[in-house]
DNA sequence: ACGTCTTTTTACGTTAAAGTCAACAGAGAG
DNA sequence: CTCTCTGTTGACTTTAACGTAAAAAGACGT
């Protein structure tokens, strides 16, 4: 198994983030690269950690809830009151999820009213435009 | 028609936020309550525009962007070019929103599997707890 | 070996979104 | 009228998440 590393420069174009932010992050304890020398090695693993990361982020968790999210995903502790401690951290977040995901569609369902007004009053005052934009392609979803 | 009106405090009670939240909105040129004297007065078209903000904030959009988005629900304006704008502005959200759901979606995802180590773990370890956390009702959805 | 480019470390600066504190105004209860 | 609540304004402080700058150490091509 050949185990190919990235450069801190290579990640940074890869994720459109700068070196500082990766640092950060490292100091925030939420990557850990290894070292040759003083440089840093980012491995498959850590890449995928920070995609998490930068999922998280988009999502508006903090670092502090995103490192505690990643932290979930280890590994099951032995302890039986730790497992439920998990348990119960993790149905906090699917509500947490749920809710968010709720407030996207009513947002989006409030985007719809918007642009069939404005398509409305498109037609009203100018007739159609010249290129696609009036028939947008809506992306699709999942 | 009876214009009823909510205080400052009614509404830092009903939405948990503070009088601080309220009035730094107002400075940011979010809200706009009328005035009996120096007192603030919500009206319930405030209130739901506050709720519009919170939401948005839920969602990890900065108060500029919730500010813009708020703005789209307005009016659609009446000359071409703005009308452009718009329709561009709320393609280029929607496509952000639908990001967010996709995120969602694969988090969610990821937190069914943990759950199952755990509960997998639990089984292993401990047999069953006393109460219901073993069995959790999901919330249900949309 | 040399100059150039990348990377690291350290330190201070910045921005958004409030929190905290102080001083004061108005309104109603007793 | 005085006391107490609620609200207001203004100033200062805080926190998260980086940005920016400076100096030095490695890495790399020729």
């Amino acid at each position: 198994m050949q185990q190919r590393f990235y450069t801190i420069t290579q990640l940074t174009q890869e994720f459109a983030i700068t070196t500082r932010t990766l640092r950060f992050y490292e100091a925030q304890g939420l990557l850990a690269p290894q070292r040759r020398g003083r440089q840093r090695l980012y491995s498959p693993a850590d890449r995928t950690r920070l995609k998490l990361i930068l999922r998280g982020k988009r999502l508006g968790f903090s670092l502090s809830e995103i490192s505690e999210m990643i932290g979930m995903y280890g590994k099951a502790p032995g302890e039986a009151g730790q497992l439920r401690l998990l348990m119960e951290k993790i149905t906090a977040r699917r509500a947490e999820l749920l809710e968010k995901r709720r407030d996207i569609g009513l947002t989006l369902k409030e985007l719809d009213e918007v642009e069939a007004g404005a398509r409305a009053r498109m037609a009203e005052i100018g007739g159609v435009f010249e290129d696609g934009a009036a028939s947008i392609v809506r992306e699709e979803e999942a």
